[in-house]
DNA sequence: CAGGGATATCGGATTTTTCAATATCGGATT
DNA sequence: AATCCGATATTGAAAAATCCGATATCCCTG
């Protein structure tokens, strides 16, 4: 592991805003990706990491453009450039 | 596993590309992450997946905005939005 | 075409992920 | 403020992915 859990957490909760800006339930994102429920659960609290490509599709299964969270993911992690 | 193998590959290349760009070595670049040459290998190559956090931490050892690379990702899969 | 630096692969121990079942939360309603 | 109930979190054991040192292979350069 590269990677804190604790800073999983972080990417958890911007894909959790994500989805709840969206009105969309765990549920039903998780029918969505044909996923079960506590999966959606499991990254959002940082059980789980997420990787680039997962995020992508989560975030398109949101109608979500991901290059916006990323962004968002990119700048909680104060470092250069 | 939410994600087909091959399509790990294109992260996997991208990450390769940036790399070389940067002029630095498996090893150096391994050496820089505290990890075996070999993990910088297995993911270039699509055997293991990156994290959302390890993409960042992999590009700020190479002197790259991770925001750049996650775009290029990002437009190599054509879903909307 | 040989040498050597760079990269890939192997294999078994370890860690993470998975998913159904179950528990807990939280907020709406009366 | 107690109940209901939809939404979310947690559990646990099986399955899958990852880890890493050792080693093989590649490929560039002289």
């Amino acid at each position: 592991m590269l990677i804190a859990p604790r800073e999983h957490a972080i990417v958890g909760a911007c894909l959790e805003r994500a989805r709840r800006n969206a009105k969309v339930t765990q549920q039903e994102l998780a029918r969505r990706l044909g996923k079960p429920q506590s999966f959606i659960s499991s990254y959002e609290t940082g059980q789980r990491r997420v990787d680039v490509l997962e995020m992508i599709l989560i975030l398109h299964a949101l109608n979500i453009d991901a290059r916006l969270i990323f962004d968002e993911i990119y700048l909680h992690f104060p470092r250069t450039p």
